[in-house]
DNA sequence: TATTATT
């Protein structure tokens, strides 16, 4: 029988198969537009303007694995033109971009699903590392991790960092009251020490001109410059970036890179920061910082495709 | 692990 919130566990699991390929609801999305999917008159969850049921696809080998991962996608790139993208190399079963929770954008991150595991190899071979049509930049296609296949060890540690972050950024803003420019003119009665950085910035000199490749992100809620942080130990975390970057200005982001199975970090991360000034503050003092028995390396995000 | 992103 239906309740608010869904189907009993055991059902559930038996009608979405989920020991196959697929991943609980996105079972059911993965019929949408086949013959045998019926609407339902109510929505079992409140939050749902419609519900689908279906038979679950058949598990076999052949469709198997045929789910991809996709990033480097230009921001603009919607979920159609994605799918156009790829329909060329067999039918698409499902498709997904990721977005920003806040802003909506694009994460330049998708996900494709195709009917059979043949399609996705052909896939990765004719799209992997191209340039989609006029897109700067090339993008990654390889198959999809499966979360299942995580190590409980790992699920607990993204566990324990999923939590700790819910605090780790509004707490750490505080530290923000002790902004740079804020210090320096308690200390030296300067107005505004920032706006001579300025006056000597490619931004003065010339415009935008001179900063060509680096980290500056478009996007009107999303935009900032992305900082590249090199030299993080496997155990950092999100906090030591806010920590770090904090005391310079206004920070709107903070990633670690980890591992998608040990969820170690790879030892690098990202800063997104909304003023240049306070952006190449931070890099100029923290570049060479000593963290523990590591130096960082600290600056502007740049392409690395594009790299010379 | 040297310029992200894992539904």
């Amino acid at each position: 029988a239906w309740e608010p919130g869904g189907l009993p566990q055991g059902e559930a699991k038996s009608l979405w198969g989920l020991e196959s390929d697929c991943e609980g609801p996105e079972s059911i999305r993965d019929t949408r537009g086949g013959d045998q999917t019926t609407a339902l008159p109510f929505s079992p969850c409140p939050s749902a303007a419609l519900s689908q049921v279906s038979y679950a696809r058949p598990s076999s080998a052949s469709i198997r694995d045929a789910n991809l991962y996709v990033s480097g996608l230009p921001k603009s790139m919607s979920q159609k033109e994605m799918e156009q993208l790829f329909s060329q190399y067999g039918r698409i079963i499902t498709s997904r971009i990721l977005v920003d929770q806040v802003t909506g954008v694009s994460r330049g991150v998708g996900f494709i699903r195709f009917d059979k595991r043949i399609e996705a190899e052909e896939a990765i071979k004719g799209l992997n590392g191209q340039k989609p049509l006029g897109a700067a930049e090339p993008i990654t296609v390889k198959f999809a991790n499966n979360p299942s296949q995580k190590t409980g060890q790992a699920l607990l540690t993204q566990l324990y960092q999923s939590s700790a972050r819910r605090y780790a950024g509004p707490l750490h803003h505080q530290t923000q009251r002790f902004r740079l420019d804020n210090l320096l003119n308690m200390a030296y009665g300067v107005k505004s020490p920032l706006s001579l950085i300025a006056r000597f910035s490619p931004i003065a000199i010339d415009g935008m001109s001179g900063l060509a490749g680096v980290g500056l992100s478009g996007g009107a809620a999303g935009a900032g410059w992305c900082i590249f942080v090199y030299n993080l130990s496997p155990e950092a975390d999100e906090s030591v970036l806010w920590q770090l970057f904090g005391p310079f200005g206004a920070v709107t982001n903070v990633k670690v890179i980890r591992d998608f199975t040990t969820n170690k970090c790879k030892g690098f991360g990202f800063v997104t920061m909304t003023n240049y000034d306070e952006a190449a503050m931070a890099i100029a003092s923290l570049n060479g910082y000593r963290l523990g028995e590591r130096v960082l390396q600290v600056s502007f995000k740049t392409s690395k495709q594009h790299k010379a």
